[in-house]
DNA sequence: GCAAAAGTGTTAATTTTACACCCATGA
DNA sequence: TCATGGGTGTAAAATTAACACTTTTGC
């Protein structure tokens, strides 16, 4: 990572990413635990280089925090209150773990970047779905783990994320029925069943399997593929994937 | 206005402002035209004062540009690419208005303001929906007039804004249907049939009568009042208005 | 053959569309 | 009383929802 100045990065300005993931029928938010004392929660930021595109900028972050390329992204709200959260919890966090990282502060170079850091800030919010099974998750110098999370048992997060990621959620359940986007959340092929499982997870209310089966096919944004078989002792369903 | 520099705004970011009105059956777009040699026509932009909420800064541009409050805001897309087309267009503005304005840039104060306006940019997409007949345009240093022009009849836009125009006129055609917010381009109390001319000159296509009323009806967010005596020689309307 | 689950089809319910009818208004 | 356009109701069409029937799979 660049050093924190003006000069390689945008000042003021961040992205939130907030990363969906689908297992065992429940919607999962990838989240990352601070290198802190305490337990303390937080989204995925980062900042945009000055020679970058936004878009660039919010794939490189991805890519940086899951190991994967060609995600899928989806902006969705910039986030721009004046209480400076960002300050008052940093402060508060330096604070609290003076006696260990006092060094922190004490260099000129971390000094600087302290206060570039601890600037208000405008974030843009994006919003990212992922197959699971191909992230691989990368700490950085500030997390201690970074796990997935179910929505429903999502813990207080620091600053502002608390609101970033509802509003995500509210714009994932608003955008899936136009954009016809879950299917990012699967592996590449997958069966009707299991696109099932995860609108039904997301909205959280059960669906008829064959209108279902209907409604989706009638996107016409699928192709048929070869049948699984399963092992089971019932008919085997297709395989689909995204035309 | 305060001076351009980083303390007392949020450098390299803008906010762009995209404002509807309606008359005569037409959807316009306020557009200005710039106080420099050619044709060059822009949005409205403002930037972010440091101790100003994003939504804040966005109503006081448009409150500056439009001469009223209240007005109904959505913010719809953040465009950041890092090609600067702002700079190019601005050095070659001031290249061409050279004689006229060669004091601008000799002044060390505008110097130190250019440099900060030429910078690559984050912009913030708003559009605004308003009541024509309330808003009454106001000059800044910077444009010579300041004009409706129906969406059909739209030239060439300067730097991005385009980009900006086309994406705010596919948000608010995407969003109508979902917040009722039409009914912005009105005045206080309208009548179905002024609804429903809004519905298809937005949409480009006719509805039929008693099934538009019916629509908009059940959608259980107007009010219905007295009936507004014409003078036509035909039954008079009801008037309506938001609950 | 049987149970389980997937694929397909059929009917009922609901919503949307088209259009007809009646009513108020001013000449 | 007539022409005009607004308000309301009704029948047809289309879409959506509910559910039944058929097929495939492994034991």
């Amino acid at each position: 990572m660049d050093v924190l100045s003006d000069k390689n990065y945008i000042p003021q300005v961040a992205i939130d990413c907030v990363i969906f993931g689908y297992e065992n029928r429940q919607l999962k938010v990838l989240l990352s635990k601070l290198a802190f004392k305490g337990n303390f929660y937080a989204l995925h930021s980062g900042f945009i280089k000055q020679e970058e595109d936004l878009d660039e900028a919010a794939k490189r972050i991805l890519e940086d925090r899951t190991g994967f390329q060609d995600i899928y992204l989806e902006q969705f709200k910039v986030f721009g209150r004046a209480d400076n959260k960002r300050k008052q919890f940093l402060d508060a966090l330096i604070q609290s773990n003076y006696s260990e990282d006092r060094k922190f502060l004490t260099e000129t170079n971390n000094s600087n970047a302290y206060a570039w850091f601890t600037k208000r800030f405008i974030s843009i919010g994006y919003y990212a779905l992922v197959d699971m099974k191909r992230v691989s998750p990368k700490l950085t110098q500030f997390d201690v783990s970074i796990d997935w999370c179910p929505i429903q048992e999502v813990p207080e997060l620091i600053m502002h994320y608390d609101e970033v990621f509802q509003e995500a959620l509210a714009a994932l359940r608003t955008d899936i029925d136009h954009k016809f986007n879950a299917f990012n959340l699967l592996p590449e092929k997958f069966t009707m069943k299991e696109v099932q499982q995860i609108y039904e997870t997301i909205f959280e209310k059960e669906f008829t399997r064959s209108n279902f089966q209907k409604k989706i096919l009638d996107m016409d944004v699928l192709e048929r593929l070869e049948k699984r078989l399963t092992g089971a002792k019932n008919k085997a369903p297709y395989l689909y994937r995204l035309k």
